[in-house]
DNA sequence: GTGGTCTAGACCACT
DNA sequence: GTGGTCTAGACCACC
């Protein structure tokens, strides 16, 4: 067996940022903290601030402007197939702990369907 | 922000037992491997492995019997709630997830049927 | 015939807390002993002042808060229960003492009444 | 604190014994097994069955008549204490336990009384 | 062989 | 400082 390991901190603060974006709470365009300001919310080293952005750049979501600071990207087709893929990812995650249950997708809908509250 | 820490091993391996007992891997009755055995398997201390059976006795899914071994639960009932709390557990995780998206649960039941592969 | 065993000593202490707790020697949201502490006072090991900590928060008697230390719960409906639990065990022992010598419950009551000095 | 340790082997088999004469099972001047037969009945040594006969001699349940064997005393006023000893202990015990509850003789009475099923 | 108890001492996270 | 986790190894009782 394979035991769990902690994420690295860059990916957990990198993956609330997202979140933040997919929600609604980031708008799109709107100014995120500088590296050393981030560095302070976070309790995180200004390196591993900058290691966020890199991702978060990567990922289509940031924007960097020398001289301005990081932006959430106003590309609003990138931030639509964020909400996409954040979603599909959820439901992935469901579908794979129901399978070794011997339930599919069909009784997922059922379940969710059904009276209980969930 | 708080950052997340690894699971303690025995409620890891407590966990992936509970998986192998929900998905009928491990039938009703079954002897588990003994203490030391499981502690070979899994690469861990005795006592550890004692204490991944101490939960799962606390959870009513195993039987310890002095001299003989532990067994999982007979009691079909119990094994049968087992089941739905694990499907309950994965929609409720879904839906916490999906939630912040802005997304309901007839969303999530909308987004199930429609043909994309999850 | 079953010959009788020493009881563990985690039992020993976590009875002698309990009938502290009954009595009221140990009020209701105390802080008790840290586990360390325990260890010297009992002459026991840390772990198996753990292990007495453990079984009376099982019985809903402690709380244990992180970092913090361990405390007699302040739930005095368990507490008030506790007290009826012990004078039911008290009772129960006697009436089963008794039954081998013939003697019933109406027969230990008119003993206590009895002028008798016990 | 001072922690139990197991009573002698000798003294559970007597005090064994003694419930059995008290409530009528072994009858007044009844054969009691010898010391051999004993020692296989009880899975002790010999010469611990010898030291269970001389202690319930002592307190004048038995007696041993050479060549012939050990019996119960035919003292039957003796074997009438012993009831009431027997008794006594158990009140006792009782009343000493209920004590650090706060509850006397009298609570006792009544919750003996009570309907509640001890 | 099994699990139950106990000791000894380490490291970590939380407060 | 606290409790929580983990390791290592001992001895006992039960089957």
């Amino acid at each position: 067996m394979e035991y769990s390991t902690t994420a690295p901190i860059w990916l957990q603060v990198a993956t609330a940022i997202k979140a933040d974006i997919a929600s609604g709470r980031l708008q799109a365009g709107e100014k995120l903290p500088g590296g050393r300001e981030m560095a302070v919310q976070f309790s995180i080293n200004p390196n591993t601030a900058a290691r966020v952005y890199r991702e978060l750049e990567e990922e289509g979501l940031c924007e960097t402007r020398r001289g301005l600071g990081t932006f959430v990207s106003d590309d609003t087709a990138r931030l639509q197939t964020l909400r996409r893929e954040m979603a599909r990812d959820a439901i992935g995650a469901m579908l794979k702990k129901l399978a070794p249950l011997g339930l599919t997708r069909a009784d997922a809908v059922r379940l969710l369907q059904s009276e209980e509250d969930f």
